[in-house]
RNA sequence: GGGCGAAUACCAGAGUGGCCAAAUGGGGCAGACUGUAAAUCUGCUGGUUUAUACCUUCGGUGGUUCGAAUCCAUCUUCGCCCA
């Protein structure tokens, strides 16, 4: 099977040029993607094309990750997002270095194969561009009305919108196309791939580049990943779900995918493993015969868990899921050692109070919103103890201003709260 | 530079002197049902020791008034149009 066979059954592929396919049987291609450096992390939003650039990798082609420190700091319209914070140059540094780490592990960064990945940054090129040249050798090659037609732009331009369009958006594109035209020359880069909001901007790239060297280049883009009901994928009550462990920690990570819908556990696994057409298939029989099993959300969350983690840490959040999950919830906690304890809570946001303060009493919604925020307010606090959305110790609290005494501690030192069904906070008393 | 218009809670958006902590929708959170799913139904969604109460909020500042999200002045930001 081919690359693009591969991605079309797994529903990778949103729209691609003519003369793709052909291109990549000819001979080995080289290809890149653009990833933003607005964080030290990625986020699984990254992970489409993370995961494409790594099919790319394994049919025996060469990819590229862009990083994108100039096109970081204009903001593309596309993603009608504000403006742009500034990145500077250290930050920057810090944030792809940090990235190509994560990356490596997807990634064939090192080998002396021909087709090893690279990474590049297109500040690199863009920082010493001056702004006259650049309008004279890349502005004059395409006009505006052909940057106009783009959907990014019209739709910024249209009077639905209350937001209006910066020239400095406007030119958004231009830069990535010359990136594109960059790679091209110096690397020899042939296809450029994407998310399906980047079809205007990459096709702004090849037009540059057969306008300005006669030069053919490729398009390929995925399908934005979605929900089946709509929301946003890979954002949870507390934000992105990341790679780095120090944002998201293992647990919640596992978590995240194992609580993804049924419809769209199919897709997702597709997507983010690399699981064969029959393993999948074999896992959506399962899952049609016994669906409150979920295998399909089990073997996902393994996969990718392991994948970005390590099996380590994945055996280490089934653990912590079956006791927090289970029925017997409240016996087991009571009976575990210290170290379990600590083990299975170790992706569980933790607060430290004084151990005095417990010993003195406290009020419980004192407890929880000024010693150890787990609520913003004590108003919060006591409405949702009134809806019944509040434990302790896997119990149900009643009342929001009982008195937290130091047998309640598990251990001598922890209390467990709970915020809902899946919310777990630990407290530990100092 | 000139003209017009807008700024309200997470977002969209109603409200144009007291009945406004501010309609409605979306989003979010929680509860029930379940399978740690979806759909559905219910509650909450500025703060306060539990409130038919009080306090802080409607771009900023100052003013008019017994009383201002609402009126006036001024500033700021944004959009549209003309040059």
């Amino acid at each position: 099977m081919n690359f693009i066979e591969e991605l079309t059954w797994r529903g990778m592929i949103h729209q691609m040029m003519p003369g793709t396919e052909e291109q990549l049987d000819k001979e080995m291609t080289t290809a890149y993607l653009g990833i933003d450096p607005t964080a030290d992390s990625l986020h699984i939003g990254h992970l489409v094309g993370v995961m494409i650039l790594r099919h790319f990798q394994r049919a025996g082609h060469k990819p590229i990750a862009l990083v994108g420190g100039a096109t970081g700091m204009i903001g593309d319209p596309s993603m009608k997002s504000q403006e742009r914070k500034l990145l500077d140059e250290k930050t920057l540094r810090h944030n792809q270095e940090a990235i190509k780490t994560q990356l490596a592990k997807f990634l064939d960064f090192e080998s002396d194969a021909p087709n090893a990945a690279e990474m590049v940054n297109n500040y690199d090129w863009m920082k010493d561009f001056s702004f006259l040249d650049f309008i004279r050798d890349v502005g004059k090659h395409i006009t505006v009305n052909y940057m106009m037609a783009k959907d990014s732009v019209k739709k910024r331009l249209s009077g639905e919108s209350q937001q209006g369009m910066s020239f400095t958006e406007f030119s958004y594109q231009l830069v990535q196309g010359y990136d594109f035209l960059n790679l091209y020359r110096e690397k020899n880069c042939r296809l450029q791939l994407g998310g399906s909001d980047q079809w205007g901007n990459i096709t702004t790239g090849t037009e540059l580049i057969r306008r300005t060297t006669g030069g053919e280049a490729f398009a390929l883009t995925c399908p934005l990943i979605t929900k089946a009901d709509g929301g946003k994928f890979g954002k949870t009550e507390s934000g992105n779900v990341w790679l780095d462990p120090r944002y998201t920690s293992p647990y919640k990570f596992y978590q995240f995918w194992l609580n993804v819908s049924d419809a769209d556990a199919e897709k997702y696994i597709k997507i983010f493993t690399f699981l064969s057409r029959e393993e999948v298939e074999e896992l959506v029989r399962l899952q049609a015969e016994d669906p409150g099993q979920r295998p399909l959300q089990k073997r996902l969350a393994k996969e990718i868990t392991t994948m970005v983690h390590s099996e380590e840490e994945y055996n280490k959040a089934v653990e912590a899921s079956q006791i927090l999950f289970s029925n017997k919830a409240k016996d087991a906690l009571h009976a575990l050692d210290e170290a379990t304890l600590l083990d299975i809570m170790e992706g569980v946001p933790r607060y430290e109070v004084s151990r005095q303060a417990i010993e003195e009493g406290v009020k419980l919604a004192d407890l929880l919103t000024d010693l150890a925020p787990v609520f913003p307010s004590k108003g919060e606090m006591r409405k949702m103890t009134q809806q019944g959305g509040v434990s302790v110790n896997k119990e149900k609290v009643t009342d929001p201003y009982a008195m937290v005494s130091a047998d309640m501690l598990l251990n001598g030192k922890y209390i467990l709260v709970q915020r809902g069904k899946k919310n777990y906070y630990l407290i530990i008393a100092k």
